[in-house]
DNA sequence: ATTTGGAAGTGTAAAAAATACATTTATAAA
DNA sequence: TTTATAAATGTATTTTTTACACTTCCAAAT
């Protein structure tokens, strides 16, 4: 047997539901359709899978033909089947999402007009992608609570109240300031500098980096990241 | 534009890890390949996503072939997309995972040749199937510590001592007994029969059942469950 | 009728984790 | 030097989790 004849063939794409953090607010990095159908609303970033490539790989071209950026943490979420779900033609998506510390990254290829928004003013998305960005939330909900993923959309310096807004943004819930302080320094996975962020206040806060040598070591020595 | 042109299109598979419970042992149900290549060795059921279907429909109709089953609670995993995971044609393969009650439901199609495996005695597997039953029980895991799906895989009635094996074998861990039956009773979603379990004992143990309806009304009440 | 063996059934104390909560400190600007 | 503002800090309480051992019930054997 050479291959299997016979067998319906299907386009299959992936869609990068791509999380950023701008020191205040979760946000979402959306373009804007400028084709036929749905031209002129807002949609997920996505391409067709190719020959040569996995969709890991797929999902990372598709990632840094926007954004330009490699070497970003990008996690497969699952696929989408619905018949009808692409208007124009039987069409399987697999959703990946993307963690970027927008910090100076922020310049996008201009061939797309792309834009953040804050999730929580998120605009009505085409096909399927509402479903997907909502299905993406809630694991990155759950990873940001079994893993140490939050620190991959902050600077590499960052205060407290900046790490406890982002953990507030993702779970969507309001926490305590001294539970949150006391949890992180119980991980003990932190470095803090001795440089101080004055934009905040006049005391000023201390910035911390995240020791990710330490965690390795944490975790080969049995710890679980569990916030 | 009537359809996307020029874009490569692939094959597109499910492969369904098929979990069971005989009172006893976590199981897996596997075939054994009557072809080449692989020929004689175990691999899991899988089927070809068609035209006029969606890839829960494929994984339900390829579990249904194989088992002659209907409505058994199935979930997708993920997608496996290596370039060269299929020698014969590259296809990439969607994995979903059926929870099966094995009592009675023990006929299966005589077109494959299909075992159960005891989970700890599984053979090794062609392909990357391997990892998807990997990536299956780390699932099973963590939804069976958040949603009631053990019972999935019991018959209707079942003592407390079936079900604290069953997440012995799905957990991988020893459990107390007394703390096991506090926190099940604690859930209150059980229903003591009067009926006994006479095979295991001299004294007998009490059958019980899941109560759904109880379980949907306190989730609706937002009850969530957590073992 | 009595004994026996073996799994079923049961509760509590201790430890750990999560939660609730209020005052002091540091600094720039006025 | 006063003031305004966010940063920094610790403890008591509650809840959850864990550890742990004896009694009960019944069929089978005597």
């Amino acid at each position: 047997m050479k291959n299997y004849d016979n067998q319906n063939k299907v386009l299959l794409a992936v869609d990068c539901i791509i999380f950023g953090f701008d020191k205040k607010n979760l946000k979402i990095l959306l373009i804007k359709r400028d084709f036929e159908p749905e031209k002129g609303k807002w949609s997920l970033m996505g391409g067709f899978l190719k020959n040569d490539e996995n969709l890991d790989t797929a999902a990372t071209r598709v990632l840094n033909h926007l954004t330009g950026l490699d070497d970003i943490y990008m996690e497969q979420l699952r696929s989408y089947s619905a018949l009808d779900r692409d208007p124009v033609e039987r069409t399987v998506s697999v959703s990946y999402y993307a963690l970027i510390n927008i910090e100076g990254h922020d310049t996008l290829n201009e061939n797309f007009s792309a834009k953040w928004f804050n999730i929580d003013e998120k605009p009505d998305l085409i096909f399927d992608h509402n479903l997907m960005v909502k299905n993406a939330m809630s694991r990155l909900r759950y990873r940001a609570s079994t893993k140490p993923i939050g620190f991959e959309l902050l600077p590499e310096k960052f205060t407290m109240k900046q790490l406890q807004t982002l953990y507030e943004a993702i779970l969507g819930e309001n926490l305590d300031k001294r539970n949150f302080i006391n949890k992180i320094n119980g991980l003990d996975i932190l470095i803090k500098t001795d440089e101080k962020d004055m934009n905040s206040s006049r005391k000023g806060s201390f910035f911390y980096t995240f020791d990710a040598e330490k965690y390795q070591l944490k975790v080969s020595d049995g710890f679980a990241f569990k916030l």
